[in-house]
Formats: C-alpha cells, sequence, structure tokens
RNA sequence: GGCCCCAUCGUCUAGCGGUUAGGACACAGGCCUCUCAAGCCUGGAACGCGGGUUCAAGUCCCGCUGGGGUCACCA
C-alpha cells in the first residue's frame, strides 16, 4: 500500500463501548499499526438527547484498560459544527443541496402515501428546485439524489455491491434547527480527516451509498470500506444485554484480562490457520482484511472464559498478584496476613484454578480471614466423631514441624497416616475442611504452608472442638 | 414488505476444484490424584436443500430455504 493508512473507530457516546464495537476498533487499530498508519478515535456525540459525558468518559476508560492508543483524537463532533456548516453550505451554492420547508409530519404523510400505493416510502421531492420561495418559513437541507442509476460500493471485503438510486431518498443533511444529520457528518469528516479506509460494521453498509453521494457532491475521493460481520448472540439474535454482559468495563469488573478480551475479539471473525492465542505483536505483524470472515459470528462467553485462562496461567505473578489484591481489599480482606512471598505462592497455586480474577479472589479468601467460616455441610460429612483422634495426632505433629514447609509437613502426614493405618483420602479431606471450612483448595500441604502454623493449629483446634460438640 | 449481506461440527474457525473435511471451545469417557483444578489420552459431532459447470464441487454459477442488517429532521 503506498498510501499512508489513516483509520478511525467513531462511537457515538450514548452508551458503553460495546464488545462489537470494541471489536470493530480493534479491527481498526490493528489495521493501522499493521500498515504503520495512523489511527484516529473521533467521538459522534450530536445526539443532544442521548449523548452524556458519563459515557465519553466510560468510552476512554475502555480503551485505556485496554491498552489501545489513539495516535489523533478523540475528535468530537460537537466541536467541529464549523466543518459540517461549511459544507452544507458549499453543497447549497453548488445545488447539490436543496432547502426543504416540509415539516416532518408532511413527510411522514408521503411515505403513508407511497407504502399504501405499494411504493417503497420516500420523501417525494416536493421542495427540489424550490430556492428561496418562502424565505420566511423554516427549512431543512436536503441533498439532491439521482432518481435513477444506481452507486455501488466497492467494499474490501464484500465486493462490489450496488445499491438502486431508486430506493435512496433525498436525505436531510442539515436539520431545521440547524444541526447536522449522521450521515452528512461522517462524510465530511472522514473527508476532512483523509480517512483511507473506513472499517465498520455491517450494520452500516446500507448507510455507504448516501455517504458515497455526499463524497460525490463534494468532490472527495471516497475512502475504501470494508464492512465487517456483526456479534450475535446464542440464539443468533443481535448481540444485547439480555444476552449477559456486553460491555468492555463489564468484563474488566468480572475479571477478565484486557488481552484475553482482545484475543477473543479478534479471533472472533479473524483467524490465522489453526492459532487461537496470539500476542499483540503476533496480531500487529499478520492482520490482514483478507482474512477476516464476512459471516456473522455468535460470542461465545465459554471460549471467552478458557482464554482468559489461558492468560491467566501464564501472566506474570505479580501483575496478578496486584489485580487480586484490588478484589481482596474491596470485600475489606487484608492482605499483610501473609507474606508476599506466601502471595506470590497463592497466586501459582490458584492460576490454574480460576478462570478470572474474580474466581481467583473467590479462592484466596479463606487465606485472609482470621477465623475460619465452616460450610455446615462439609463439617457434616467430613468431621465425624472417629477423624478426632487422627486429627489431633495431626495437629500435634504439625506443631513439631519447623521450618513450617511442604516437605516437613509431609513427613507429618505420613507419619500419622502410618501410625493410623489411613489412606491418604480418609485424612486430608477432613484436614482440609478443618482448615478452610470447605472442601475445595489447594493441595492441603500447600493449604497447610500458605495457612502458616499458627492459623494452621488453631484452626484445626476450631474443628476439633465442633467434633466435640 | 423493498433493498442489501451471509451460510463447514452446538459455538469460533481451517479449507481458496482432487483432503480419511483439520484445529479450538464446550461435551463424554479414561489416565493422574488428598479435594478442586491444571495436564495428558480417547471419543461423538459439520459441508442447509435443489439444479447446473467440470473427468472431479465444501470449494465455481443459479434458484430455494434459513439467518442477519437496513429502510428517520437517531447515531
Amino acid at each position: 500500500m503506498n498510501e499512508i493508512v489513516r483509520v478511525r473507530f467513531a462511537p457515538s457516546n450514548t452508551g458503553h463501548l460495546h464488545v462489537g464495537g470494541a471489536r470493530t476498533a480493534l479491527f481498526n487499530w490493528f489495521f493501522a499499526r499493521h500498515h504503520g498508519g495512523t489511527a484516529i478515535l473521533r467521538v459522534e456525540d450530536t445526539d443532544r438527547e442521548r449523548s452524556t459525558e458519563a459515557y465519553y468518559d466510560a468510552i476512554l476508560e475502555a480503551f485505556d484498560w485496554l491498552g489501545l492508543e489513539w495516535d489523533e483524537g478523540p475528535y468530537r463532533q460537537t466541536e467541529r459544527m464549523d466543518i459540517y456548516t461549511e459544507a452544507a453550505k458549499k453543497l447549497l451554492a453548488s445545488g447539490d443541496a436543496y432547502r426543504c420547508t416540509c415539516t416532518p409530519d408532511d413527510v411522514e404523510e408521503m411515505r403513508k402515501k407511497a407504502r399504501a400505493e405499494g411504493k417503497s416510502p420516500k420523501y417525494d421531492g416536493t421542495c427540489r428546485g424550490r430556492y428561496d420561495k418562502d424565505p420566511d418559513r423554516p427549512f431543512c437541507l436536503r441533498l439532491l439524489t439521482p432518481d435513477e442509476g444506481e452507486t455501488v460500493v466497492a467494499d474490501l471485503l464484500t465486493g462490489e455491491v450496488s445499491f438502486p438510486n431508486e430506493q435512496l431518498d433525498d436525505m436531510v443533511i442539515v436539520r431545521t434547527d440547524g444541526t447536522p444529520t449522521y450521515n452528512f457528518c461522517v462524510a465530511v469528516d472522514d473527508a476532512d480527516m483523509k480517512i483511507t479506509h473506513v472499517i465498520r460494521g455491517n450494520d452500516h453498509l446500507s448507510n455507504t451509498p448516501k455517504q458515497l453521494l455526499v463524497y460525490k457532491a463534494l468532490g472527495e475521493p471516497p475512502p475504501r470500506f470494508a464492512h465487517i460481520s456483526m456479534i450475535l448472540g446464542t440464539d443468533k439474535k443481535r448481540l444485547s444485554k439480555r444476552h449477559g454482559a456486553t460491555s468492555v468495563l463489564e468484563y474488566r469488573r468480572a475479571g477478565f484480562l484486557p488481552e484475553a478480551l482482545i484475543n477473543y475479539l479478534v479471533r472472533l471473525g479473524w483467524s490465522l490457520g489453526d492459532q487461537e492465542v496470539f500476542t499483540r505483536d503476533e496480531i500487529i505483524e499478520n492482520f490482514s482484511i483478507e482474512n477476516l470472515n464476512r459471516s456473522a459470528a455468535v460470542f461465545n462467553p465459554e471460549k471467552l472464559l478458557w482464554l482468559n485462562q489461558e492468560y491467566i496461567k501464564t501472566g506474570d505473578a505479580g501483575r496478578l498478584l496486584a489485580l487480586l489484591e484490588d478484589r481482596l481489599h474491596e470485600r475489606g480482606l487484608d492482605t499483610a496476613l501473609l507474606s508476599r512471598e506466601a502471595r506470590l505462592a497463592l497466586v501459582e497455586e490458584l492460576r490454574t484454578r480460576a478462570q478470572t480474577i474474580e474466581e481467583m479472589a473467590d479462592g484466596a479468601r479463606i487465606f485472609f480471614t482470621p477465623e475460619v467460616e465452616y460450610d455446615e455441610k462439609a463439617v457434616a460429612k467430613f468431621l465425624k466423631p472417629g477423624i478426632a483422634a487422627p486429627l489431633i495426632k495431626v495437629r500435634d505433629a504439625l506443631a513439631g514441624v519447623e521450618p513450617f514447609a511442604a516437605q516437613g509437613v509431609k513427613t507429618a502426614f505420613e507419619e500419622v497416616l502410618e501410625a493410623e493405618g489411613l489412606k491418604m483420602g480418609k485424612l486430608a479431606q477432613p484436614v482440609r475442611v478443618a482448615v478452610t471450612g470447605g472442601t475445595v483448595s489447594p493441595g492441603i500441604y500447600e493449604t497447610l504452608c500458605l495457612l502458616g502454623k499458627d492459623r494452621s493449629l488453631s484452626r484445626l483446634d476450631a474443628a476439633l472442638g465442633k467434633i466435640g460438640d
């Protein structure tokens, strides 16, 4: 590619950054990085009713978390009104746009009528050529659109798609209140920003001919387009809230790692042979529009979970610990109860047992509580009177272990097992319930060592007390 | 409904005229084992249908069916 690639991602701040939007942003960003081009963020905030500053901030925060840096922007359309006004004036002067004094109600009537006659509902062109007939009446600006012929979109993914102009309206480009409309702003902005490739969702394909007409009227060369497939829910319906978490920030909250989300989203619709796990650099190196799939993809939370654990299993322990500690602190737990060395060791134990950082926090909990909280069902099943004697022996053997490390703990267990003629399975589980309160934890030696001698012994004593009851 | 897009295991996908149709998630069974995981092994599971083109079609063409998108003075 000879030209310098310039792409943009253009969300509207009427909601959180959706995973579908994030995926589109990712494709744009990786495309730019692959070609050494420029990635631009442009927020389309012209909907005064629904846009909010809170969503604007949340979108930036989501990108910040994902680690996507934009080379230009964020631009905001509300700060670029002069540019649209200028472009509109130009089109009015050239005759490509005209004043329309029909009211929305009038237009609604036309559409109804056309529909009744079995024709496609559209504005009937009443005000075409009526320049300034009624200067006092409020007006909007419409784009003069050919009635015949066709407008073809040369799409990098889909190929040439042609739309009969007869299907197209003389669309409003400036509202009666003077504000420019979406399809107009997009084309003006993309032209003004010298965008070379527009990579966006398939739902915009039918907007493209309208925008192409604006380019033509403006006398600007259009960019190239690539309309990517959309993300669907399990029921094959467009992914929405009722399918579960849809915003990027929700995934952060749920304990996902940004690189896992990125990997999953990029792999959804893009592939490189049989490879499933990619580093950011590998994606940058290999990304291409040609390898994008044209069909819609169903969002599969389970595969995302699997990928997240893949990253948890191989991630830097210090980083994972920091993430884990934030969550433990949120739960009001004191992480200083364990040395940093022990906390790091805990991460090693938990990384193969958790699919999210949140799950890791669940597993870590018992190591940071001052007292054991017993699961009564587990107690009833494993802490029966008959186990009291072996448990006391374990307690006493453990009391003599110094240093309190895996090897010594193991030896202590083996002695008790031998003396009592017990199998490991008969002893480990009661001990586990005694010191953790439940039936699930890392290996029993590791669990005891992590807990430390003092808490292990006191918890064993507490459990023995329960058997006594 | 008009216009437009799409179509390989349940899901994500590889395949770019000749393959025992491959991988991944999930699922099932097994191994390992102090619980839960992780790991390892094994298994079931797909070319939507009908016509063409061709010596040969999952791959190319047409139709059907199915799914999705879009038809605003929202973005």
